[in-house]
DNA sequence: CGAGTCCTGTGT
DNA sequence: ACACAGGACTCG
């Protein structure tokens, strides 16, 4: 569920609850319950060294919060481990479609399919991790940006030049593109199909094949894309609520997202759906021409059209 | 590149 | 019953 502008949300709405306080204790309401042979938290808990959930919570039990950042989708919790000498940790969270961070004012699962609850030394207060899909996935990392460094940049820090020298070595379709953590770290199926439209780039546009003004479409569309979501808190369709548990509002200013059929609100023309890298693709067939790919029929009608059907045709 | 996989829930 | 859902990995 969550991509930049909702993981960016979440973090400044954590940020200030969590920094600075101790973890008191970490409960893992799920780790005993049975699912597919072994403990629910095995996927979520991906680390092979923790044979027994138990160990991660001992491992994070009595660490001190000293920061939260973003990492693209990912969240990163600065830790200082309570027995070494200025020992580290980071906790690495990817929520995945459905992870939720919020802090609620019980110790108690709100929900059959939270998965950890941690105790501040905070009143009334406890961040509980619910994933009901449970694509989630933790790690705890020994160095601060261990296991991270090899995702493209972040979209709201990388300059035009670079972006478009890292466009221009790419052959693949623009919204398989967006997609690719790989090339940049934070963009999901929303905001790649909302950028596109932005842009007025069709999704299946090739990116080497971009020229210079187009690329700079694309990069603003992308810029003002996020920094308008993120202004709005994001976009809560079904599952996405902030660390304080508050719904985001930017699904409203959707222009493509899950609009198939519905007119474009620029020029009126229906939106269309179509399937690129196994993802629903949204646009408008008539904004977002630029670069779409040249049809060529396989069978060449073996009869030529009547003038009438000409006619019908053009 | 596409397809299948991991999951549960919702809407038709 | 079936399609689909904000992500990402592996396989051929």
């Amino acid at each position: 569920m969550p991509e930049l502008p909702e993981v960016e949300t979440i973090v400044r709405g954590l940020r200030p609850l969590v920094t600075g306080r101790r973890i008191l204790d970490a409960e893992l309401p799920s780790a005993g319950a049975k699912g597919s042979g072994s403990s629910v938290l095995r996927r979520i808990l991906r680390e092979p060294e923790w044979q027994n959930p138990g160990d991660f919570a001992r491992a994070i039990r009595g660490a001190s919060i000293t920061g939260v950042r973003r990492h693209g989708k990912q969240l990163l919790f600065d830790l200082r481990l309570p027995n070494g000498q200025g020992a580290t940790r980071t906790w690495l969270v990817h929520l995945g479609m459905t992870g939720r961070l919020t802090c609620e004012n019980t110790p108690e699962a709100r929900s059959p399919h939270t998965h950890l609850i941690l105790s501040l030394d905070h009143p009334g207060r406890w961040l509980h991790y619910t994933d009901i899909r449970r694509f989630g996935r933790w790690q705890l990392l020994d160095v601060p940006d261990g296991a991270v460094c090899s995702l493209g940049p972040d979209p709201m820090e990388v300059g035009f030049p670079e972006f478009a020298r890292l466009l221009r070595a790419r052959r693949s379709m623009l919204k398989s593109l967006l997609l690719d953590q790989h090339f940049l770290r934070g963009l999901g199926n929303i905001y790649a199909d909302e950028s596109l439209f932005r842009a007025r780039l069709h999704p299946a546009a090739l990116a080497a094949r971009l020229d210079r003004k187009q690329a700079r479409k694309l990069y603003d569309g992308i810029r003002k894309t996020l920094r308008l979501a993120i202004a709005a808190g994001g976009s809560s369709i079904a599952n996405y609520v902030d660390g304080l548990g508050n719904a985001g509002y930017f699904q409203h200013e959707h222009q493509v997202y899950q609009r198939t059929g519905d007119p474009c609100l620029r020029c009126g023309t229906r939106i269309r759906r179509m399937i690129i890298a196994s993802r629903s693709t949204h646009f408008c067939p008539r904004c977002q021409r630029a670069g779409r790919p040249v049809h060529r029929p396989v069978h060449r009608p073996v009869h030529r059209a009547t003038p009438l059907l000409r006619k019908g045709i053009a």
